[in-house]
DNA sequence: ATACCGATTAACT
DNA sequence: GTTAATCGGTATA
């Protein structure tokens, strides 16, 4: 196979230890994330992108999380294995979800996957996707292009179908936009929480570079 | 058993 | 700016 016959910006990284996952502190593993690569190997294809919007959902204080006050059912028990685990559910009946569950077991903390840059496996992405769609950006249609669906809940980052690589890549300064999460006016005052956390569309070539 | 609703998206006006 | 689509999860009885 031809090495170059696809653009790789970054190329492939270090697949991200365990001691990533499981540190404390969710909102900064949540900025930390941008710039990651996240790679999927589902049916034989690989497919992968890089990180660039994200949000963190601090477990039991914070209202837009699933797991608030301690909130333990079958669909979100994932949140509450060790960090590392995928959280993926479906959302409005449609779209599936992917989260990475952080911090130790039996704390319910997750940083929900906003957006992807796609870098691997492109052609697999445009086929997977409604010809209409005409981004990756968004949670419900980076896990179309990648191939995930709620079936991969539950599941090891470390040596599973899913995983997240370190390329080097450190958004910091003006590269970096953080802000309220979107879609949990619900949560009252939690829902301007600055937990999400984004690569400036307008640098993203000059990162890429 | 039944009712309600969502960590969204695409297609509208 | 608005809204239909769509269904598993959750709470209530």
């Amino acid at each position: 196979m031809d090495p170059s016959a696809e653009p790789r910006p970054g190329g492939r990284g270090a697949p991200l230890p365990r001691s990533f996952y499981t540190r404390e502190d969710v909102v900064l593993i949540a900025r930390e994330l941008l710039g990651k690569l996240l790679v999927t190997q589902i049916g034989g294809i690989m497919t992968g992108g890089l990180i660039t919007e994200t949000e963190a959902y601090a477990g039991a204080d914070d209202r837009a999380s699933h797991a608030f006050a301690g909130r333990r059912t079958p669909r979100n028990e994932p949140m509450y294995a060790q960090g590392g685990t995928t959280y993926v559910y479906l959302c409005y009946g449609i779209h599936h979800l992917f989260n990475v569950v952080t911090h130790a077991r039996d704390v319910p903390h997750a940083v929900l996957i906003r957006a992807v840059h796609p870098t691997i496996g492109l052609a697999h992405i445009a086929s997977r996707r409604a010809p209409a769609a005409p981004t990756t950006h968004g949670p419900g249609t980076l896990t179309t292009a990648l191939g995930i669906r709620t079936h991969h809940t539950g599941l090891d980052l470390l040596g599973g179908p899913i995983g997240i690589e370190d390329i080097g890549m450190r958004p910091t300064g003006n590269d970096l936009l953080i802000g309220p999460r979107i879609g949990v006016d619900y949560a009252g005052a939690d829902a301007q929480r600055p937990y999400r956390f984004r690569i400036a569309p307008s640098r993203l070539p000059m990162i890429l570079r």
